[in-house]
DNA sequence: TCGATTCGTCGAATCGGTTCGACCGCAACA
DNA sequence: TGTTGCGGTCGAACCGATTCGACGAATCGA
């Protein structure tokens, strides 16, 4: 059932019927009447390849995500989410693909030959292939995250930076004086992985303003990981009360190394982080943490998507979320150790 | 930059250009070298709905997903992460469509006007108009779940009805005779969600067979109404020893409520669930429960999609998964309470 | 040496929509 | 009364691929 049947059984032709669905020219009432009846009779659709083919646009977006053989974080998953529901919201439909390299079979379909109008790049490095051969290949694209140079694309990220140095700070305020940042995972960050250098790069920066003493771990992405790295840390440095972290997945870990190596938080211990806001709501006991809107990213990435879509030679815009660190009881006033 | 291009700057037709190209007919190899040298200059790809629209396929499956607002549980999440990754080696795109009822736009979008070449449901319910939906459009679909009428369609799913009442069996086994289920949010099992409705068949059965006490609830899926939830359970049934899961996402405000209410597990409560494998082993502590492989489904999902796709006439096949009770500790001889 | 195959290539039809130009009839307007 | 404009409709071209039938040249077997 194509739009040419339709049109014989209305006895129209086919133009006519495709001007009574989109409305592009005047139909009698009539006839759109008698259209619409053989439409709901054979429950036609318009097939979306030919429409797409005619048009030049596809009306789906493509998503990039990590490789599915990671676990995506509370905080992918909430980007996830909201990239759909906005998309969703948008009638657009959403394409994914899970990749990390450039040469990556999934990524060069759903990029090349017009499958979609536009890309989200999720979990994007400082120096990104994709970025370029998004670039260069002329699809509009968005980054939830930035390469070493923000100015050549659009972008929404959180400044981890900058929220990592408030975390110090805030600690330091509380007479904290020995400091760990727990990283993502090891690979992630010798990759390139943009939040996990900045990350880096605040924490050293807050503490020789401070006049700190910091160690810098990387931990794998889960509980588990994230137990062992804090027993490691205590074991190696006995002086430390309090730790700042953007790995989500192994807060719970941390929690648990502790418990077990009897140091209560926060009157032992300090933890504070950055990490998604419902989720530092919802873990027990809730993190003190910066409160990155998740949420709101995934549907502000897609807003500037359809922005570049709808017209490509607007100048690049750029979203840095930097919130501020709630206090929900992870942090105390430092206690020395030892 | 289209097939036209190509074969105007490489001095041969549209068709051998193609035919170059998917290798159906043969071409000589020094047409075939002048023709690639050219597409390689000008980094040409085929139209992915030119092709689509001739082929009569769009080598792209959808995946329906629960809405959006709504978390998705770990297992949820194993399904998705599985399901895209087995697609990804079959060259196969996937279109997410996050949709509840019928008369979601998004779901219509993709399942009609030929999107997709087949589609995956997740997260059925025992009577659910998207399977009739999907039945009369002609469109090859698999479910990850199963309706009432499991005889009408292809799916993978869990045989939660049996696991629940392997865990009662196990927990009367220690001598537990008061038990209570804690079940997925009320509004989901009310609405007919399967495994819901299973696990309370299951429950009923085993506490029947075994002459026991039992008491089931729902919860909503996190874990501050697990805490809640276990406040009330131990508060109106004093006599409870013992609880019955297959809320993954409320388990951790158990652990919690018990703790807060002086019992230890597996001491003086136990506790047992159906639960995706690697999450039963991530949580603190680790979770005795049916070991759901949620990473396997999504991709036997995808192996019986493809199949159907390629032949919409065999016979449907299904896949019932009724993996053993693993014991992690959570679980203890009864000890009388109160 | 002749007919049958095979190889390599071409032109044209096709998939199912959208859209442009043209046309007819009728009302409004000068 | 002739012109203009607009509502409503049609036919044909077009988007960019695939695929079928045909055809010339080379190869092969009889």
């Amino acid at each position: 059932m194509n739009i040419g049947e339709i049109a014989k059984r209305a006895g129209v032709s086919r133009s006519t019927v495709s001007y009574a669905l989109t409305g592009k020219r005047p139909v009698s009432e009539e006839t759109k009447r008698r259209i619409q009846a053989v439409i709901d009779e054979l429950d036609y659709r318009p097939n979306a390849s030919a429409r797409a083919l005619k048009e030049g646009r596809t009306r789906t977006i493509g998503l990039v995500i990590p490789p599915a053989a990671r676990r995506l974080t509370d905080m992918q998953l909430g980007f996830v989410a909201s990239v759909v529901d906005a998309a969703a919201r948008a009638d657009l439909d959403v394409l994914l693909s899970p990749s990390g390299g450039e040469h990556d079979r999934s990524f060069e379909r759903v990029v090349t030959g017009r499958r979609v109008d536009g890309v989200i790049l999720m979990e994007i490095r400082l120096d990104d292939d994709r970025v370029a051969r998004l670039s260069n290949s002329g699809v509009p694209f968005v980054g939830i995250g930035r390469t070493r140079r923000p100015e050549e694309m659009s972008w929404v990220d959180v400044d981890y930076e900058t929220l990592i140095a408030k975390c110090v700070h805030h600690l330091a305020d509380l007479g904290h004086r020995h400091l760990a940042l727990v990283n993502r995972n090891a690979e992630l960050v010798a990759a390139g992985y943009g939040p996990g250098h900045r990350a880096e790069a605040g924490f050293d920066r807050a503490v020789a303003e401070r006049g700190l003493r910091g160690v810098r771990v990387c931990c794998a992405d889960d509980a588990q990981a994230g137990q062992s790295c804090l027993r490691r840390l205590l074991a190696e440095h006995p002086e430390l009360t309090a730790i700042a972290t953007i790995n989500e997945a192994a807060v719970a870990g941390l929690y648990r190394g502790l418990a077990e190596a009897g140091l209560s938080v926060p009157g032992d211990f300090s933890i504070a982080g950055v990490a998604a806001r419902h989720w530092a709501e919802s873990v027990h006991p809730p993190l003190t943490a910066a409160d990155v809107p998740a949420d709101e990213m995934g549907a502000r990435a897609v807003e500037l998507l359809i922005q570049r879509i709808a017209d490509p030679d607007t100048p690049y815009r750029r979203l840095l979320l930097a919130p501020p660190v709630s206090l929900r009881g992870t942090t105390g006033p430092a206690r020395p150790r030892a």
